[in-house]
DNA sequence: CAAACCCGTGCAAACGTTTGCATTGACAGT
DNA sequence: ACTGTCAATGCAAACGTTTGCACGGGTTTG
C-alpha cells in the first residue's frame, strides 16, 4: 500500500513549495513558465493525483461532484436519463453520484442530506412533488439544483421538463383519428404533475374530437407494472370496455400487455395501444407498439448542462426548457 | 445559506470539548451517559450532520460510500445489479458513486483514478478483462474491491459470477431437445470471460446432443444490438442457416429480432430463439420470448454483501460466489 | 535617487473531522 | 496521608488541499 503522492511530497521533489504546486494545478496565480514545466514533469513522474476529498473540504464544492437521485434506475426512463447526466458529467472530469428514492420521502430526504454532507457541486432529480420541502431547504441552503421530469414550484430552480400535455394529446388525438371513440386511460398517480399533465392532454384530445370524456375510462396507477395490469383487467372487463387504450407510462404499459394477453385479445384488431415511454423492445414487438417516446437521454444531457452552465455563473438567470416528446407510429394503434 | 452545523459550534453549545461530541457520535472512548444524552440532544436541536468530506479525509476510507464502475446503465441486466448494490449500499447508510466506463479503458482508469482519489471504502465492478491491470493496481493499493459479472485472474479477490457456461449448456440442450439440429451462436467477444464461458457451454450442450460444432454458425458479437442484428442476418442468410439461434445477451437479442422480422420469419415455426438475459418486455411478447435469465439484482447484492464483510473484517479469505442462471421456457424456442 | 509597482514565490491558516496523549478528580489499597 | 488506578474529558496534531498575505528583488516613475 504504497500511500500515494501528494502535494507535499511533490513540492519536497521538485524543490519548491506547495502553494507553486498547487497554482501551477489550478492555473492560479503567477507561476513562471519554466517552473511549471518543471513542477508538472515531477507530477508525471510520481504518479500525482490530487485528492479530490481534500480539495473538496478546503473548497467546499467546486469539486467535480455532482448529485443524481432519481426513484429508480430500473426504468429504462430513467437510465437513459441517468446516462446523459453521466456522458456530461464525464466530459467535464465530473463523477456522479447516484440514488435511487423509490418515491419514498424518506430515503430522499436521506440522500438530499448526503449530498450536502458530501458538498457536491450540484444536484439533478425529479422533486418528489412540486412544494417538495427537502429539496427546495438544500435549494435554499445554495446547493444549485436542477430539476427534471417533475417541476418544482419554485421559479428560480433551473429545470428540463417533457411537453406531457402535448405528448398524451398526440398519442389521444392519433387513437382517435383512427376512429377510437372509447379511449381508455391508466393514468399516474393523481398528485405528481407528469400524471396531472398527461391527464390533460388526454381530456383535451378527447374533447378536441368531439368525444365526451367518461370517468369510468380513467384509472389511476402508481407508474408500476402491477398497477398497469390490474387497472387494464378493470377497463377490459367493464360493460362497454374501451376500445383502446392509452397508458401513462413504459411499465404499466407492460402491465397492460399481460391483461390483454390474458383476455386473449388482438392487437390492434381487437384493442389498441399507445404508451408513454419508448423500451427496447417495443419496435419488434408483434404488433410494434406505438408509443409517445420521450428524450430521455436528452433531459438528462441538458440538465447536467444547465448545471455547469450555472456553476461557471451563478448569477445567470434560471433556465426552463420544455422539449418535445414524439409520437412514434407503430402498429398498436 | 446558513452555515451548517459543525462539530465545534456543537461542542460550544453542549459546552464540551469537540472530542466529546465525536465520541458520542461514534461510540468511541469512555462518555458518561449524562453527558452522551446532552451532547445527543444538542445535536438534534441544530440539526447536526456530520459532514462526510471531511471524515473521509481524516480516516482515509470507512466513510459511507462504495463505487460502482458498469459497462452502461441503459443495459437492463446492469441496471439490476445497480439496484442491488444500491439497496444494500443504503440499508448500510452508504452512498454509491456510479460510473459508466463503456467498455473503454480509458474510461476505466479515470473512474478507478476517481476511485481512489475519493477514497471510496470499497469499488464494485465488472473488470474489463481477466488480467485488467489498472484494477489489479488498485486493489494492491489497498482499496477492498469486489468483481462481479466477469472474473479476475487474481484470486485474492472477492467475486461474484454468474455459470454462465450452464446457463448456455440449458438453453442450448433445450433448443437440442426440441429437435433443432442446426443451432446458430451469437457469442459475445471472444476475449470476455462471459463470451468464453457462454461459447463453451454451448459447444459442450451440442456434443452431448451428438450435434457437430459448425464454426460457420457461430459468430462473434460486442454485446450491442447493432451486432445482434448484423449478425443474425449473417446467419439466416446462410446457403444452409441454422432452424434456431441463442443469443448471448439481451441487447442483441433485440438485434437478432429485427433481423428476424426483416426476414419475415415466424417465431418458433421457421426459427428458435433463445436468449441470454431477460428484459423486461420478454414475457409479453409474441410469442414470449425464451431466454436465460440472469439473477442480475442478486449478483449486486451478493458483492455488497461481501464487500461489507470485507470491510468488517479485511483478513477473511477472499470469497468467489457462483449464482446459477435460469431457463425460462416461453415461447420462441 | 527614492518611491511605487509588479512578478514570482513562500508561509501559514483554514476546511471539519478523528484520535493519541495528557489532564483531572475520585476512590481504593497500603 | 500517599500512591496507583481508572473513568471522563480536553488539547492539539494530522488528513491534503486552497488561498490571503507577505516578502524580496527587479523595473518603472516622478
Amino acid at each position: 500500500m504504497a500511500d500515494t503522492a501528494n502535494l507535499v511530497s511533490v513540492a519536497r521533489r521538485a524543490g519548491v513549495s506547495i502553494s507553486t504546486v498547487s497554482r501551477t494545478i489550478n492555473q492560479t496565480g503567477k507561476i513562471s513558465l519554466k517552473t511549471q514545466e518543471h513542477v508538472r514533469r515531477v507530477m508525471r513522474e510520481v504518479g500525482y493525483k490530487p485528492n479530490r476529498v481534500a480539495r473538496r473540504l478546503r473548497a467546499g464544492g467546486n469539486c467535480h461532484l455532482l448529485g443524481l437521485i432519481i426513484p429508480n434506475i430500473q426504468n429504462p426512463f430513467f437510465a437513459d436519463l441517468a446516462r446523459g447526466v453521466e456522458d456530461v458529467a464525464y466530459r467535464n472530469n465530473f463523477a456522479v453520484l447516484l440514488c435511487n428514492y423509490d418515491e419514498d420521502p424518506a430515503k430522499e430526504r436521506f440522500y438530499l442530506d448526503v449530498m450536502q454532507q458530501e458538498s457536491v457541486d450540484g444536484v439533478i432529480l425529479p422533486p418528489i412533488h412540486e412544494r417538495d420541502p427537502a429539496v427546495l431547504r438544500l435549494a435554499k441552503s445554495g446547493v444549485p439544483v436542477v430539476c427534471v421530469d417533475r417541476a418544482l414550484s419554485d421559479p428560480s430552480i433551473d429545470k428540463v421538463e417533457i411537453d406531457n400535455r402535448r405528448g398524451a394529446f398526440d398519442a389521444v388525438a392519433h387513437l382517435a383519428d383512427r376512429g377510437h371513440r372509447r379511449i381508455g386511460f391508466i393514468s399516474g398517480p393523481a398528485l405528481s404533475s407528469t400524471g396531472r399533465e398527461r391527464l390533460s392532454g388526454y381530456r383535451e384530445a378527447l374533447t378536441t374530437a368531439g368525444i365526451t370524456v367518461r370517468p369510468e375510462l380513467i384509472r389511476y396507477g402508481n407508474y408500476k407494472q402491477d398497477s398497469g395490469r390490474i387497472l387494464a383487467a378493470e377497463l377490459l372487463s367493464l360493460a362497454a370496455p374501451p376500445t383502446a387504450l392509452f397508458v401513462a407510462n413504459n411499465l404499466m404499459t407492460i402491465g397492460a400487455l399481460e391483461a390483454i394477453r390474458e383476455k386473449g385479445l388482438k392487437i390492434p384488431e381487437q384493442i389498441g395501444l399507445v404508451g408513454f415511454d419508448d423500451v427496447p423492445l417495443a419496435a419488434v414487438f408483434q404488433p410494434p407498439l406505438t408509443v409517445v417516446r420521450q428524450p430521455a437521454y436528452d433531459v438528462g444531457r441538458r440538465a447536467a448542462e444547465l448545471l455547469f452552465a450555472r456553476l461557471a455563473d451563478p448569477k445567470r438567470p434560471p433556465t426552463s426548457l420544455k422539449l418535445l416528446p414524439e409520437l412514434l407510429v407503430r402498429g398498436s394503434g
